[in-house]
DNA sequence: TCAAAACATCGATAATCGTCGATGTCTATT
DNA sequence: AATAGACATCGACGATTATCGATGTTTTGA
């Protein structure tokens, strides 16, 4: 199982077998789909500058809370664009939204960010 | 600079100054748009399920370097698509490429993961 | 010199995403 | 009850993205 022909779908990669190419890796530490999905759905709510800033002026805040009406302005985003991007955010669990009043105040879930940072660390 | 009127843009959000919104965060800490661009462009090249398990095969080989014809079997996916992500992950800094005759070789940039999980810390 | 194989690049297509105006929902105030 | 404001949701539009067939480039082996 470490030999060559890797895919034979195309019927390309067949390795002349001297050299050494397509050895297929140890096989099972593999990240499967499932896994790979949820963590891509993860770092898809970081991929976006406006969501970086929106996290970045959120976990500045004093009050470790930010309502949306605090967002818009420094952002230059309308507030429907601003709601969107909060869901994507909350959706993703990393932050927390409670609403209180007329206001929703938004926080960073604690540890969320650490979590997922610790899964690019070198070996688990 | 303490007091209401967030987003004058709309017209909306004029707080009531009674009650304790819109207090537009410290000011200066926030991440400025440049910054957080060259950010969201790291993350994206992570927010790609399929990338995510590239990376895995890669940094898990036992001999911590892959050619693209391991990766095009277990992901299931065609030979440009492979080409295509890998463009991506060196693009962001994450891969590193090396054409050694026909084949080109491809390993984990030594902390690149973990200078951009460093970056979800909570405080620098 | 020629053929074959690995990989990159191009062009096209379907799907997803960011943005915003319009509208709906809920709450507090009058 | 009615109004006003904060926020969520909807629908639309332009831009980006993932995928793949076709093709180009480069290197090895005959």
């Amino acid at each position: 199982m470490s030999t060559a022909t890797a895919n034979p779908a195309d019927g390309t990669c067949t390795a002349p077998a001297a050299d050494t190419c397509c050895v297929p890796s140890p096989g099972e530490a593999i990240l499967n789909a499932e896994e790979a999905e949820l963590l891509a759905l993860r770092f898809k709510a970081l991929s976006d500058p406006n969501r970086l800033r929106i996290l970045s002026i959120v976990s500045s805040s004093e009050s470790a809370e930010t309502c949306v009406c605090d967002l818009s302005e420094p952002l230059g985003l309308k507030q429907p664009t601003v709601s969107h991007h909060l869901k994507i955010l909350v959706d993703a669990g990393i932050l927390h939204r409670e609403k209180r009043g007329v206001w929703a105040y938004f926080s960073v879930v604690p540890g969320a960010l650490e979590s997922l940072g610790a899964s690019l660390a070198p070996k688990p």
